[in-house]
DNA sequence: CAATTGTACTGTATGTCTTAGTACAGTTAT
DNA sequence: ATAACTGTACTAAGACATACAGTACAATTG
């Protein structure tokens, strides 16, 4: 479901959040699923459950997931965070743009790199 | 010449590494100019000269800039370090991309945005 | 009742970041 | 030559984030 990488400088616990956000947002994790309990994502990427749980805490906090104490932890994908999320990405899309640009390409290649984007590709 | 912040989760001496290369990818600093000393990049951004010697470390490391003990620090700007810049730049492109394809947006809406892009509104 | 769930603690170990201070060799200007 | 600069290399200390270990409790489920 998740993997690790230990060389990425990234802390484990946002690689995790990171990770469960991307599944969320692309219908891995259809919104009111079932995430993994705390303790069994602990142990099956072999890393402390609190961990976890710090992860759980910051995704739930971006509004991509909800807790029950008892029943589990659940995935979560409301209109107005993925807004949020599509305009933080495109603030940042526009910053790589401008930097592409001064290192020599036009808006009009990287806008045909972009159209021509296919999802087998990646 | 540069700005420090410190909401950014960033560590200072990243900071100051990426706002040189912002520097002089974009001309604002060319290629063979000296950079300021260690003590009056310190002194001007009111931290210690030794995180400033860190940031010139990992400019230099990256291809940015290249020291002279006795003389200063100064901005470079070699091809290949533009071609490997670029790559990393388009990777990220591509993750962004595949984020905002899933959150409704169109490749070619993506593309347009992109060809679009004018300096000014920047 | 027993097992599982989220949650909340304490404590410890480790690594990174930053500052402070000192020192040395090379370069430049007087 | 002398003084003032330059990059560079250390040590030491403190603050902070990360991760792990262990324990505990209330709510839910079987």
């Amino acid at each position: 479901m998740l993997s690790l990488n230990y060389r990425d400088s990234r802390p484990i616990y946002e690689q995790v959040r990171d990770g469960l956000r991307r599944l969320i947002i692309t219908g891995a994790i259809p919104p009111g699923d079932k995430l993994p309990s705390v303790r069994a994502m602990a142990g099956q990427l072999a890393i402390n459950p609190n961990t976890i749980q710090r992860a759980y805490e910051s995704l739930e906090q971006e509004g991509y997931a909800y807790s029950v104490p008892g029943k589990g932890s659940f995935a979560a994908l409301p209109q107005d965070v993925t807004d949020k999320r599509r305009e933080e990405l495109l603030e940042k899309l526009d910053a790589i743009v401008q930097e592409l640009v001064y290192l020599g390409m036009t808006p009009a290649e990287i806008g045909r790199r972009c159209a021509a984007w296919k999802e087998e590709t990646q």
